[in-house]
DNA sequence: ATGAAAGCGCTAACAG
DNA sequence: CTGTTAGCGCTTTCAT
């Protein structure tokens, strides 16, 4: 059976020649080593014919370099991070990586099993969106001097370099949009707690009270996933309140779905009823019964940085000064917010 | 230097037994091998102090078995494919295999590439949604006895296992609808030539036609591509033409996002002006200004099923009948369809 | 009950 | 200009 693949050896007996110059041959390295031009041209030919390609296990546990990125991400069938993904996948094969997925779901059991894995696997780095409530396993992996670059999610007090949006600046800006169409009973629906965008999301929330001198009603802030499910389940709790709060600030684009489920499960309009503003720009955003008005997020540009901050730290070998980048929003304004006439703002800035 | 990652020599070493031994002990073999259980257990102690965990790299060279499958599709950030890349992603991960993942830009130069380089990395198998103008590399993978499933889109003349939606009854049940309810001038926007799901679709939806006595008006049978600039275009020039389509079959869910933009732009509102029904159904789908009547797809069981299958062809060696598989849609009534008043059909079935 | 040795396919150090 | 040798980390014969 010669019908298994062609390798360095098969094609060096088949030419007569020794496997290392086979290898040197293929790797373009002919002339760094004075191979006769008649002896690089008969492998070249031979390796052409029997359709040779090198085996990356074998090179990789010689080389201790797979060109393999291992990328973890919560939920790849939100669309945020289905965008994210795409980008990375393109910047990571633009320089010769591949990469090995994984859809933690938002736990941080499988984000650090899907971790090990990719470490078996000799990955040259991570980029992570972690889940965001332990560290330990992503500072290990770090301190055994393997590039890391964290991506959407990071930790204020750790020392690892990330890509995310301002989120703590667009939030402030959502909610100031709010206030200054003079909305002063704002809820908050919050995605998963503890990670950083949440949190920013929310003192954004808050210190845009703050700043107009409103004060923050913490039972107005509610829910706890980026999931549709939360947006759903809080919204209809927020819509028996008495009174009703007159607008919603939503943390994430799944979050907003299901809030608009149950407002017109409840026979109300956006923004008649409630105004709204919602994280995370969508391409169906702008054809929602009621066009939303959003904080666009740069999630192509997340994803090239990160790729790009990763694949730097990989190819020289130094390790960097760990840097955290932060990439304006925008506020695309739409429908969803309407100026709320019983004007009592203390004071307007 | 001992800073470097356990393996098993250093464990032997420092146990002062051989590296035989410690990996049949790791391995769970030590009843097999009758090794000792004060041996074994200071193996696994040890291990475990040290955190040692495989090197994938060098066991997939010995075992000719990576546990990895690639995964490429043409279109990552198209939320029909990646919901069903988490169900491929989960499912794979539940029978321990990790995913390489490539997005092909709908390019058979990228697809072809993106397969070589899986092969180079000796997956163990591939799950493919193929661009679709060529199947050379696809057949070469097969005969050289790499597992190989389609999903989405498959070859009708080519012996390859699949997984997809039957779209071709998809579209009839969907075309039938829109006549029913009156259309006779319906436009169907299609996505790229020549891949099966476009090919089954405009089947269907010709096929409505004849079934009714229907003729079959090619000019408005447009497009070619699944993206949502193609179903702007198409739009914008449908509704240009003397007499107006009164509705539109659209194929895929971002085309549509294209021409509700397009009708919107030209001051139209669906359904009072235009009909629609569109394939792919989106979280999003029931809260457009219009809430979109579709053709639901079961995209979670396409993707488990293409997984099982593979490892099924993965896992037991011997070569199954390659089988097709379509599972069926549904059709999710919303209000993008009208009843059309000036009904000329010539009978009614 | 355990080990020595070979080899998966590749590259690099060293030797001529 | 080319080859020999060693070794990456693992599993598996074959010995004992």
């Amino acid at each position: 059976m010669k019908n298994s693949n062609p390798t360095l050896k098969s094609i060096a007996l088949k030419l007569g020649v020794s496997v290392t110059t086979v290898s040197r041959a293929l790797n373009g390295k002919s002339n760094r080593y004075r191979i006769s031009k008649e002896t690089e041209l008969k492998i070249l030919k031979a390796a052409k014919e029997l359709a040779y390609s090198p085996n990356q296990l074998a090179r990789g546990l010689r080389l201790k370099r797979t060109n393999t990125i291992g990328y973890i991400i919560p939920d790849i069938s939100n669309p945020f991070f289905a965008s994210i993904a795409k980008s990375v996948e393109k910047s990571a094969r633009k320089f010769g990586y591949s990469i090995i997925l994984c859809d933690s779901e938002e736990s941080t059991d499988i984000e650090k099993e899907s971790l090990q894995l990719m470490l078996n696997r000799k990955v040259d780095g991570l980029i992570i969106s972690p889940v965001g409530l332990e560290v330990s396993h992503l500072v290990a992996v770090s301190q055994k001097n393997i590039p890391i670059v964290l991506l959407d999610r990071y930790f204020p007090n750790l020392n690892l370099p990330f890509v995310t949006s301002d989120n703590y600046q667009g939030a402030l800006e959502a909610v100031n949009l709010l206030i200054e169409n003079g909305h002063t009973r704002i809820a908050c629906i919050q995605g998963l707690k503890n990670t950083s965008p949440n949190n920013d999301r929310v003192r954004g929330y808050k210190d845009a009270h703050l700043n107009k001198q409103l004060t923050i009603d913490e039972s107005l802030i509610v829910g706890d996933s980026f999931g549709e499910d939360n947006g759903y389940i809080e919204t209809k709790l927020l819509l028996r309140k008495n009174p009703l709060p007159t607008a919603i600030f939503s943390v994430s684009n799944l979050i907003s779905l299901g809030a608009i489920r149950a407002i017109s499960e409840e026979g109300l309009k956006i923004p008649e009823d409630i105004s709204m503003i919602s994280f995370d720009d969508q391409p169906y955003s702008r054809f929602l019964s009621t066009p939303m008005t959003t904080v666009s997020q740069q999630s192509t540009q997340i994803g090239q940085i990160a790729t790009k901050l990763l694949l730097d730290q990989i190819e020289s070998k130094r390790s960097h000064d760990p840097q955290g980048i932060f990439l304006p929003t925008k506020i695309i304004l739409r429908d969803s917010i309407k100026r709320n006439i019983n004007l009592k703002l203390k004071s307007i800035g």
